[in-house]
RNA sequence: GCUCUGGUGGUGGAAUGGUAGACACGAGGGACUUAAAAUCCCUUGCCCGCAAGGGCGUGUGGGUUCAAGUCCCACCCGGAGUACCA
């Protein structure tokens, strides 16, 4: 019989769905099976469709998922949408097409390409985070946010009406809580607040908040935009530029959470690099934070204390402020101190002869985008404000300069400078010829000129010069002994700084969920969890109102109705019982934080998810998806599932146990080459004798097989080609090809379907395994695909042997021989250890290895195949479960046992050894397995080949039972 | 700049200190066929040699070891992340 991967596969995928055999029940079960949950990065359906690079990591995932269910587990293998995005909204935009219309297309596409491959996903769980059903959750979650607080005491968010109750009983005493600023006030002043102050104060420590602050902005897609959403000064979707503005936001405290989420790194097992990836991101650092006092005297400062609770954009008293260093080692070197330009100090302390020449360069400061003031980070700018701070331990006076290479939003926006020992302080001081300190020498009391010094010392090692008590110190210890110091003086305290910022949550976008927020008085109230989901409104215009406002400003049934608990319209706002709703939506991360949670109970009304189907599978045993997640999901889903860890929902601190990466599929672009000389003369690559005198074109790789041009669908493929002439060699056009990104503009798109088509689902799974290791960036070259579908023919032939009645007169093929035991055996055991430590591509060696031996010994035997089939089975379903029926059962073969392997099967009677002479390899000699050292060198001694290398009695024999004999002479 | 990765035939890759190049692709040769497709067989790291055989080979240079693609040190090149984070 024909190897039909057409008919059967189709087949298998229709009776896979009508028996459900994906259909996952949480509890696994009367026979109580162990769990595991097997999970994908779902993706944003986008319009181009699936191409072959998205499927990598799902059929990585689906042979693993397919491999513990025959290994016994209930697995929990589930797929859904992150629906909402940028994409289909920018479609809307130039089309007027609602994004729920492209969505909804693009996921039927997505479905019907994910269908045809063979997943083993339980649909019966899909989410997509654009339903109103699914982001009732979403929105409650955040809710919950904007409820607590994270008090550090107890290392975790508590409700925020504790706080209230503690406000009420001794205001901020002892209260240890992250915050946007720190705050001091009595019981009686919180009792003597209004209501508006105290949401305001509340405000302060919600993890859930809204804020003035420093934002991205992005101009073009009219919305602001995360951290990890800009890169390099241009927003990641479209790249446009960004700049920095103040504006009033929503933002999740994940800062509250930063130790915590480097503490976790510790406990999953992902790659080193990736948790690389968050330790830079969380850049946590330590060091110490020093007060510094501005020298008084020359002029008064007159300023109103801000009154206790008031939420002033003040810091610290007026003539002290606060520097964050690393190396307090340094302090002796310091030599001048720097403020950001956004510093609240700088008018008050700027004497008047600098006034204006600060004023000019703040404003220019300010106004730089973003991206101008990266691009010059080498150029140093700044300005002197004419006012001292005081030195604590040397009480030197040191002048106060402004510049933007010190930011505003990490540490306190303000360093002391020791340009000896950093290298942006050197640069800024070699720039403005500042003196330059050593105060760290490499060898004890040796030091030199700073002024013939080309670089500053920035290493934290050496002892410390010229530093007073410090002095002769090693680095580390001088670091300890100042700030003991410091503490002692009361001036400071060691401190741990983050890099990490608070995630800027509101986008000024449609396609997103809309806030569960109205507002009174300008103060946001949630509205009730009962009334949840609050739903996207339709809208007239999918861009921004004409005074501004996000576009949700067009919508006109948008307003909280608080007495009758509904939306209603915005005509009817009075500010009474009526108020308008928040207009940003959330941003993409929003959605993609806990549908991992959801999909273990995925169409519960009640709750987010139950504590029945969370307790059943705690977490995510294996994630799978691409390591552009790093900063962005990765993160937040953490601190997602962290904040609901507090709560008591989540049961694991971490959501993703082991993670692997999935390399990215790059293009393989193919060329043709136009002559310079001759506009419609395309040149064979061979036959190019200089390489400047043709002009490489890219070209479709689908009318190229294996480099090899179709030139007649060359031709028909673009008009200007249609006359084109050939310069051939052996007859063929032979077209050049290079590794770039896969695009459409390259031509080097390949798309799943049609290799479905050409060759079949399971050729396609078995080939992108094939390829190579999971996790490792490679090309995309269709070229090897034959092979593998060969195998599957071969593979396919063997089990006529076994199946065919007719020619079963040879009985003999149907016994099974020891040697085609013996490689089930290896086959087995090589494949189970290569799934467990994710290595397909060998997996898959492994079978051809099975399938090429069993070929050549004709092997017909029942037993040898039917576990073979099992075997197969994660890797093909579709071939596997159609060999399975044919020998008879019934079942489908997702439910077969995984064979075990037997050792006794693998035992060797005879083991060849290779015989080196002074590690050179020379010849290979059998020997008995049992074969001790001494009877190995006898053997060896007595073989022909010996006499050519031994040179006398040997120096040295080393003996590797079953591996090696090595000759030292 | 810093951090993480990777560097092995014409190509994708294999080799958990023990025969470097498994398994494939491609290429060359052959069988079957009127022919093609499909299928099957042989060769295929480089160099010397008719051959037997030998030499050289895992980015470069050192080192550890009986033995190094693998471990250690220094460097070169590619890819990714990040970027004035004090």
């Amino acid at each position: 019989m024909e190897y039909n991967f057409s008919e059967l596969e189709p087949r298998w995928q229709k009776w896979w769905k009508e028996e459900g055999v994906y259909h996952v029940e949480n509890g696994g079960g009367a026979e109580g099976r162990p769990h595991f949950y097997v999970l994908d990065m779902f993706p944003y359906p986008s319009g181009a469709g699936l191409h072959v690079g998205h499927p990598l990591g799902y059929i990585a995932s689906d042979i693993y998922a397919r491999y513990k269910r025959l290994k016994g587990y209930n697995v929990l293998h589930p797929m859904g949408y992150d629906a909402y995005g940028l994409p289909a909204e920018q479609y809307a935009i130039q089309t007027g097409q609602h994004p729920a219309v492209t969505t909804e297309k693009n996921i039927a596409r997505y479905r019907e390409q994910l269908d045809k491959i063979g997943f083993s996903f339980d649909w019966d769980r899909e989410v997509r985070t654009c339903d109103p059903k699914y982001y009732k959750w979403t929105q409650w979650t955040f809710i919950q946010l904007f409820k607590h607080y994270y008090d550090n005491t107890v290392g975790k968010a508590m409700p925020i009406a504790q706080l209230e109750a503690r406000f009420a009983k001794q205001g901020t005493e002892g209260l240890d809580a992250a915050c946007t600023e720190e705050l001091s006030f009595s019981a009686d002043d919180w009792n003597s607040y209004d209501e508006n102050r105290r949401q305001q104060v509340l405000m302060n420590y919600r993890l859930a908040y809204l804020a003035d602050t420093y934002v991205n902005w992005c101009a073009d897609l009219g919305t602001v935009l995360a951290n990890d959403e800009v890169v390099g000064g241009l927003s990641v979707r479209g790249g446009y530029p960004v700049e920095r503005k103040l504006m009033r936001q929503w933002s999740l405290r994940i800062s509250a959470y930063a130790q915590r989420l480097v503490d976790g790194l510790e406990q999953v097992d992902w790659t080193d690099s990736l948790k690389e990836i968050q330790r830079n991101w969380i850049g946590r650092s330590e060091g110490a934070a020093v007060y510094f006092q501005v020298e008084s005297g020359k002029r008064k400062v007159e300023r109103e204390a801000a009154a206790p609770g008031e939420l002033s954009t003040f810091h610290s008293p007026l003539s002290t402020f606060e520097i964050f260093t690393t190396r307090p080692d340094t302090i002796f070197g310091v030599t001048f101190m720097v403020l950001c330009p956004e510093h609240e100090l700088i008018d008050s302390i700027t004497t008047p002869e600098q006034k204006s020449e600060v004023e000019a360069y703040v404003t220019w400061a300010k106004n730089r985008s973003e991206r101008e003031r990266q691009a010059e980070v080498k150029k140093v700018s700044g300005v002197f404000t004419g006012a001292y701070a005081i030195n604590p331990l040397t009480e030197e006076k040191i002048p106060i300069w402004v510049s933007d290479y010190v930011l505003a939003g990490y540490g306190t926006g303000a360093i002391m400078a020791v340009p000896a020992h950093d290298s942006r302080d050197f640069a800024f001081a070699r720039h403005f010829n500042l003196p330059i300190r050593q105060v760290v020498s490499l060898e004890k009391d040796v030091t030199s000129d700073p002024s013939t010094w080309t670089e500053s010392m920035d290493a934290k090692t050496g002892y410390s010069v010229n530093s007073g008590f410090v002095s002769g110190m090693k680095v580390k210890e001088a670091m300890k002994a100042v700030i003991d110091r410091i503490e002692e003086m009361g001036i400071g305290h060691r401190t741990v700084n983050f890099r990490l910022r608070d995630a800027i949550f509101s986008r000024q976008r449609y396609w997103g969920e809309p806030f569960p927020i109205y507002y009174k008085d300008n103060v946001p109230y949630t509205i009730p969890e009962e009334c949840l989901p609050l739903e996207l409104p339709e809208v007239s215009e999918f861009k921004p109102t004409a005074t501004g406002e996000p576009p949700l400003g067009h919508a006109q049934k948008w307003a909280w109705d608080e007495k009758n608990r509904c939306v209603v319209d915005k005509a009817l706002v009075d500010n009474r019982t009526v108020f308008p709703l928040e207009l940003s939506t959330m941003p993409g991360f929003a959605g993609s934080s806990g549908y991992y949670l959801r999909y273990m109970d995925p169409t519960n009304d009640k709750e987010y998810f139950s504590a029945d189907a969370v307790d059943y599978w705690q977490n995510v045993d294996l994630y799978v998806g691409g390591a552009e997640h790093g900063t962005g999901h990765l993160i937040y889903a953490r601190f997602w599932n962290k904040f609901l860890f507090d709560l008591g929902m989540a049961k694991k601190e971490e959501p993703f146990q082991k993670l692997i990466n999935q390399g990215m599929i790059q293009g393989r672009s193919n060329f043709v080459y136009r002559s310079k000389a001759d506009n419609n003369l395309y040149i064979s690559k061979g036959l190019i004798k200089n390489m400047d005198d043709v002009t490489p074109i890219h070209v479709d790789i689908n009318i190229v097989d294996n480099d090899v041009l179709d030139v007649e669908r060359f031709r028909e493929w673009r008009p200007e080609f249609k006359e084109a002439r050939f310069e051939l060699e052996d007859g063929k056009y032979v077209c050049g090809w290079e590794v770039e990104k896969m695009s459409k503009s390259m031509y080097n798109v390949q798309n799943p379907d049609d290799l479905v088509a050409r060759y079949g689902a399971d050729t396609l799974r078995l080939y992108e395994m094939f390829l190579g290791p999971v996790e490792q960036a490679k090309p995309w070259d269709t070229n090897g695909i034959e092979g593998v579908h060969r195998f599957l023919k071969k593979f396919w032939k063997l089990y006529d042997n076994c199946l065919n009645e007719s020619q079963g007169a040879d009985q003999a093929i149907k016994q099974s021989s020891n040697q085609a035991l013996k490689v089930l055996h290896q086959t087995i055991k090589k494949v189970t250890d290569d799934i467990e430590r994710f290595s397909f591509n060998t997996a898959v060696s492994t079978f051809m290895i099975c399938v090429n031996t069993l070929t050549e010994q004709k092997c017909g035997s029942r037993e040898v195949l039917k576990p073979l089939a099992v075997l197969m089975a994660p890797f093909a379903p579709h071939v596997a479960e159609e060999l399975w029926h044919q020998l008879g059962e019934k079942g489908s073969v997702c439910d077969a046992e995984w064979p075990e392997y037997d050792e006794k099967m693998l035992v060797e009677d005879t083991v060849k050894y290779p015989v080196q002479f002074n590690g050179k390899m020379r010849f290979m000699l059998e020997l008995p397995a049992a074969a001790t050292q001494q009877e190995a060198l006898e053997a060896v001694k007595a073989a022909p080949e010996s006499a050519k290398w031994m040179t006398g009695e040997p120096k040295k024999v080393i003996f590797v039972p079953k591996k090696i004999i090595n000759i030292v002479c």
